[in-house]
DNA sequence: GGCGACGATACCGTCCGGGTATCGATCCGG
DNA sequence: CCGGATCGATACCCGGACGGTATCGTCGCC
């Protein structure tokens, strides 16, 4: 199979239309049509049920599109790793490690010290995004090393070393009557009158619905809440973040959450491994 | 990049000779040439360092052979993967477990049998390979889920599930005078005169060096242990395995084996989900 | 210094991917 | 029930890319 018969038929299983997808592909329709027929007698399937009016996925339409999207980050993750490896070779730029605006600036900090500190140490790229968006780029080869926190972000197909634990705490605006509390439980804040919990991007962008202010970053949530229009379900160390005007406290019965460093597989790079093997020696 | 591109990169990169990569892939030299040409161009990256005489592989090289064969293998396994969707909707094979020969038969009987009394449970077929390949089956989408044993198996990219732990035995032949110790120490059996530990191949099928038999399986394994030429480290399990010949100590200081159940992310099959979650119930 | 091995270059034919025009089927409004 | 609109499939044509053969340039080696 080659990538380009792949990019098309991602095309139109996500588009369910020849046409739309042609026009995305920057190509005519009957061509498109034309390689999804090859494709499928290659693979003698049918991956696509059509009528003259609608297109719909068969089961193994539903199999190729996801793993057509996982083989086509593959290709790309090669491309790029690739290239920076070039450039890398030509100069500057060793390591990129993505984390996520709110991670634990403590943490980060800390870490990127100590690796500076070791022997052979390259020159890091610091990559701050919303949540989601790591994925993405550790996947598609833009990044070499991720941030992440369990349970929220998929840790599905990278390698990982658990960097440490915390329990979380509710982020509320000074002076709520709950922050005299020592602490709470889930039950105390779902459903707080005015202050809902705030929605999270989805990882295609898209909102879930629901009550709750969208939100796409920590510093706006922080904000949402300084206003009073949000709480917030945050791990403890985003205590050393808060001002005067957001109180935290501890949640007994959210689930704890544990931050661990990621990274593709296949990395054959000394550099990561060397970054990883200080980021596990930290605690 | 095109898939044909990767493959003819990875097979100059692995001969590090264009006239036996061009005779492997079935093609002439000169347009080979060409299209390793154009693909550096492309990426804009030297990937290899060509003499008339010697060919080697340059840092951005050698990434670019790691990533691109881990990219090779999920295009393939995407084909693979929808050839057996396309099957399995038109009649048999539902799923395809990989286990080692010498995995416990134990284990695998009660798996097989709790699975196979959930509601909507599809047939289950049962390959059994020797270690390291199972890796390969999995990767390659020649299977949905494979019983591993860490840390002798890699279960670097997959997602995994643990189903138990268990200390190590040493397997001896019967009357051997250790045989009557309640236990040992690694200490006590390596180097035993003329009871050397096996050699197990390596991902690529070949030997590492060092004294010791070479082994394919458990059972040839046992077989040597049964005509007093090795002795053999395995999980305790296998005493299920052994007959009057062989006798089994614990090795105290053996590191412990963990069985755990591994399949490939992006596995949005119903039928993998249920049989994980049957076997994490088992115990 | 000449021979042999090997990668690069030159040149050519063919097949395949992409374009335009059009068909056939289905849905919809009147 | 009919005509237009929409959408995927088919027919046909063209250009470029891929593969093949012949040959060159260079380097190592006897």
């Amino acid at each position: 199979m080659e990538t380009r018969e792949l990019r098309y038929f991602v095309a139109v299983a996500e588009e369910l239309h020849f046409g739309r997808a042609a026009r995305r592909l920057g190509i005519a329709q009957p061509p498109l049509s034309r390689a999804i027929q090859q494709l499928e007698r290659r693979l003698g399937a049918v991956l696509l049920d059509r009528t003259s009016r609608t297109v719909a996925l068969t089961e193994a339409g539903s199999v190729l599109l996801a793993e057509g999207r996982a083989a086509l980050d593959a290709v790309d993750a090669a491309e790029h790793r690739t290239r920076r490896a070039a450039l890398s070779a030509a100069g500057r730029p060793g390591l990129v490690l993505v984390a996520k605006a709110s991670a634990s600036r403590e943490l980060l900090a800390k870490l990127l010290d100590a690796y500076a500190a070791e022997p052979g140490a390259v020159p890091v790229e610091v990559t701050l995004c919303g949540p989601a968006e790591q994925e993405r780029l550790l996947r598609e080869g833009r990044a070499d090393v991720a941030l992440l926190h369990r349970p929220y972000d998929s840790t599905t197909g990278f390698d990982t070393e658990e960097l440490g634990t915390e329990g979380q705490v509710v982020v509320l605006p000074a002076g709520h009557p709950l922050t005299v509390r020592a602490h709470v439980h889930m039950a105390d804040i779902t459903g707080l009158p005015g202050l809902p919990l705030p929605r999270w991007p989805d990882p295609d962008g898209t909102y879930p619905p629901g009550p709750g202010p969208q939100v796409r970053d920590h510093a706006q949530l922080l904000q949402l809440v300084a206003l009073g229009r949000a709480c917030a379900v945050s791990p403890e160390s985003c205590r050393a973040q808060l001002h005067g005007d957001l109180a935290a406290v501890p949640v007994l019965d959210a689930p704890s959450v544990t931050t661990v460093i990621a990274w593709p597989p296949h990395s054959r790079s000394r550099a990561v491994a060397d970054l990883v093997r200080t980021a596990t020696r930290l605690q």
